[in-house]
RNA sequence: GCCGGGAUGGCGGAACUGGUAGACGCGCCGGACUCAAAAUCCGGUUCUGGCGACAGAGUGCGAGUUCGAUUCUCGCUCCCGGCACCA
């Protein structure tokens, strides 16, 4: 073998191999035990970035792992080809979105395959292929069927001056970012997905995804957000105004009532009252997140409308809050200022009356006047609330709710702060909705036998509206009902249908005639999932949803698609920006920008290489084409090799943890694999090697020979149960520091190195599997190392006869004893305070309790 | 604002179940090899004091529980992810 490490050479051959011998294809075969190990798919960007070769470094080491264990292992890949940054590609070079989307495509799998991911190509998808998308109108027209796809109106970014809708992301500081014009929110129609009908099946399903991340499983259990409380009624002029509180015993406290803008009675309050009016107005103006909604100024106008008390009959006044979500509940709440922190707040800053209804158990009333919170405790009793007084919480709501319903007033309900799932997209690059538009027959949904509704893929989007309205060969069409002259529905479905169900599709590949069959049921549920925690609530709640409704639509048996789930950090980057004066933003990718750093090492200014003016610091973000900060691994993968960039990025940190990107200590993983490599040459040159006989070890060889064994238990547990790659590679570097002490001269010495050198090779195959197909022919195997077995532990190489102890005085290390490793409590304890550094911590005081901590340490207690 | 997570040497990180803080690597310092450089190899490297043996301090900040806390509890600060039309 060459004795140089020359990955330029032996990455292609490996590949190469690989490729010949159809290596990776996974076969559809229900005899062997499975393993579905998959990334989430990449958004075609451009190309890839540092976030991408960990997310796909992880999963191919996952994947070779569960090989070599030998499973039947499937590891695909696809692409999440709708979105916006097409069409934002299409305003900026006049190219296409499909054609840009395929060569994307194109270019990042080269980039993939140059990596060396085991990957079964034959399997790949592209959302935007009508062989896929098809499935996902199919799809949509069995959830209309079932009521589970229905319409109703949603609000939207909208910009006046292109007249089109803006996504969040393309709002920046309540303007649109081409336009700077400032956004308003306005209501569509629009098509939803009635996943609430799954709310409480998909916080149960939880509890049994043992082998998702606990952060992952508490964020989503808190997204759905189940509350139980009581749904009041108010009575009104012309009807009754619903409330939902979780707080019904406080309902004697109420002092009015506060409306959304949206609301129906706000609306009818505007219509004769002209401050309403222009409330109503300045709430819409701005964005529609959460976010901002949160962070406003919280403000109100009083309207001349009042409800009754539903227990009083008291004459409450009626308010429209900014505060009040139309989204959530009834799009009303009941504000009762002495019992909640917004509601007291709220009433400080309009001088609205404050009522005490609640005290502590042992405590009198607070004072209204001069009380400076409120007393948000469910741990009181009622006061001031007539029949009510001295109950506690859950009788208070239970003897409240029990009036209401008598006067029909009011109900115990359940209510979620999760929201049915919105799928209409005023875009043109995303798959269209298979509904018509027929002026005598209404909406009429485009029957199967005419599936897929093709999207054009020659459009050009500009930035004013979706330029499918304005395509005539596709919007005009026949009504498949009565024929006659009929407009296609021309809203696209949000990307996220795309990837409820992708790896559905991968386990049902070519098959044209159904969205998934029997293959399916072998291959799922995902034994490893592996994606960004960004991806921690909507993509993996949503497939959960999509799952469980393909299962009662008899699709598939599982409830759930994903076993196990691996969450990946965020690989950051610098962000820098600029604005220009109409407050549209443009980034610029920090390998353009120059800076200068302050004393604390953060960024204190910033100038753009192109033209050497300032640009603004945006502080860390997530690698992506939005904020171009992305990191290509190209120039690393020329450089050094695909294998020491696998390495590096497994090395750096462990994969959950959020990393911030430098490429400082790639030379680490570089000269790791140099070493690797030449000792594996040293040996090979060295000739034959004599069969190992573990009986004839000296001691030097029987060390090593349990290193090696323990370097093989330790990376095992490593990458299969804690993922820690990084710990994992620092064992092996750790065994091969100490081969390269070893002298092999001894008569079982060549053995042994052989032994540790084979391991090495194993062990690190999943990581750097180009480096480990090479050295793994050169030590006489035939075949690839991929397909090479896992070693495994021999027990009887880790038997130690003595083990070391740390004694501590006092908590504090004071010495160091070696003991038989089956030496008893007492003879333990008589070394430790036999020690000499112990002993001299201990004279002149008293030792008042000894603790021994098998195998750990002894803390001797004195004084 | 709300939900979730994080913070350890000059840097990335290790310490898995409350038990030796700093494994492994980068960088740096010194040495070997070399005409020289690169590469490679050897040694050192948390901070403070000390020639040294050694001692003291130390895991974002402030409290607490414990024989013992990076790890558990409470209160903060900063950073990251998500907040429903980025994907």
């Amino acid at each position: 073998m060459d004795d140089q490490y020359r990955p330029d050479q032996i990455e292609p051959a490996a590949q190469a191999w690989w490729g010949a011998h159809h290596t990776f294809r996974a076969l559809d075969d229900d005899t062997r035990e499975k393993f579905y190990c998959l990334c989430m798919f990449p958004y075609p960007s451009g190309k890839l970035h540092m976030g991408h070769v960990r997310n796909y470094t992880i999963g191919d080491v996952i994947s070779r792992f569960h090989r070599m264990q030998g499973r039947n292992v499937l590891q695909p890949m696809g692409w999440d080809a709708f979105g916006l940054p097409a069409e934002n590609a299409a305003m900026a070079n006049g190219v296409p979105p499909a054609k840009w989307t395929r060569d994307n495509i194109a270019y990042m799998r080269a980039q993939l395959q140059k990596l060396g991911f085991g990957l079964d190509w034959e399997r790949e998808l592209a959302t935007c292929d009508p062989a896929y998308y098809r499935w996902n109108q199919w799809f949509f027209l069995r959830m209309r069927e079932r009521g589970i796809a229905y319409k109703k109106t949603g609000v939207v970014n909208w910009d006046p001056v292109d007249q089109t809708v803006l996504a969040n992301e393309q709002v920046v500081d309540g303007r649109g970012w081409r336009t700077g014009a400032l956004v308003e929110r306005r209501e569509i129609p629009m098509y939803y997905l009635n996943i609430t009908r799954y709310a409480d099946e998909l916080i149960e399903g939880l509890e049994g995804l043992d082998g998702w991340p606990e952060r992952v499983r508490t964020m989503q259990a808190n997204w759905i957000g189940r509350s139980e409380g009581v749904e009041i009624r108010f009575p009104h002029a012309d009807g009754k105004l619903g409330v939902f509180t979780t707080r019904a015993d406080t309902l004697m406290g109420a002092t009015w009532v506060a409306v959304a803008a949206e609301h129906p009675l706000a609306q009818r309050a505007a219509a004769d009252d002209p401050k309403v009016a222009a409330f109503i107005d300045e709430c819409g103006r701005g964005g529609t997140t959460e976010a901002e909604l949160a962070t406003q100024e919280k403000k109100g106008v009083p309207t001349r409308l009042t409800v009754e008390h539903p227990l009083t009959g008291a004459a409450l006044p009626v308010w429209v809050a900014n505060y009040v979500l139309m989204a959530y509940g009834e799009g009303a709440v009941m504000a009762v200022p002495a019992h909640d922190q917004r509601d007291f707040e709220f009433a400080r800053k309009y001088g609205l009356p404050i009522r005490t209804v609640v005290r502590a158990g042992d405590g009198a009333p607070l004072d209204p006047d001069t009380m400076e919170e409120a007393f948000l405790t469910k741990d009181g009793v009622l006061c001031n609330s007539g029949k009510y007084d001295g109950l506690a919480f859950p009788a208070a709501v239970a003897a409240i709710a029990s009036d209401l319903e008598a006067k029909d007033c009011g109900v115990l309900r359940v209510q979620y702060r999760l929201r049915d799932w919105g799928i209409s997209r005023q875009r043109y690059w995303g798959c269209p909705i298979p509904v018509v538009h027929c002026a005598a027959c209404g909406e009429v949904p485009v029957p199967d036998d005419q599936l897929p509704v093709l999207l054009p893929e020659d459009l050009v989007p500009d930035g004013a509206g979706n330029p499918l309205a304005r395509c005539k060969e596709f919007v005009e069409v026949a009504c498949p009902q009565c024929g006659a002259d009929a407009r296609r529905e021309t809203d696209t479905m949000d990307t996220f249908v795309d990837s409820s169900w992708y790896f559905l599709r991968f386990a049902s590949f070519g098959n044209d005639a159904a969205m998934v069959d029997e293959r399916a049921a072998y291959w799922l549920p995902v034994d490893q999932y592996i994606g960004g925690i960004e991806h921690a609530i909507l993509h993996l709640l949503y497939s959960r949803f999509w799952v469980r409704v393909m299962r009662d639509a008899g699709l598939v048996p599982h409830d759930e698609p994903f076993r196990n789930l691996l969450t990946q950090g965020m690989v950051l980057n610098n962000i820098y920006s600029r604005r220009d004066d109409a407050g549209r933003v443009r980034y610029f990718n920090p390998a353009e920008v120059t800076i200068t750093r302050n004393d604390r090492g953060e960024v204190a200014s910033a100038t753009a290489d192109e033209d050497g003016k300032p640009v603004q610091w945006d502080g860390m973000g997530t690698m992506s084409k939005s904020k171009n900060n992305g990191v290509d691994p190209n120039d690393m993968v020329a450089r050094y090799g695909a294998d020491t960039a696998r390495l590096f990025m497994l090395f750096t940190s462990p994969p959950e943890q959020s990393l911030e990107w430098s490429d400082a200590g790639i030379e680490g993983a570089a000269r790791f694999l140099r070493r690797v490599w030449k000792m594996t040459a040293t040996h090979v040159a060295a000739g034959p090697v004599p069969a190992l006989d573990a009986a004839a070890l000296d001691e030097a060889a029987r060390t090593l020979r349990r290193r090696t064994h323990e370097t093989i238990a330790k990376v095992s547990d490593d990458i299969g149960r804690r993922y820690t790659f990084n710990t994992a590679i620092a064992a092996v570097m750790e065994l091969l520091n100490e081969m390269s002490q070893f002298d092999t001269s001894g008569a079982q010495g060549r053995a042994v190195e052989r032994e540790a050198l084979e391991a090495v090779v194993l062990l690190l195959a999943p990581m750097v599997p180009h480096a480990c197909h090479a050295l793994w022919q050169a030590l006489g195997h035939e075949g690839t190392v991929a397909d090479a077995a896992w070693p495994s532990v021999d027990e009887t190489a880790l038997v130690r006869d003595t083990i070391e102890l740390v004694v501590q005085v006092n908590g504090k290390l004071r010495g160091q004893v070696s003991v038989a490793s089956d030496a008893d409590r007492a003879e333990i304890e008589r070394a430790a305070l036999a020690e000499p550094g112990v002993q001299r911590f201990l004279e002149g005081v008293q030792v008042r309790k000894v603790i021994v901590v098998p195998g750990r340490l002894v803390n001797v207690v004195a004084g």
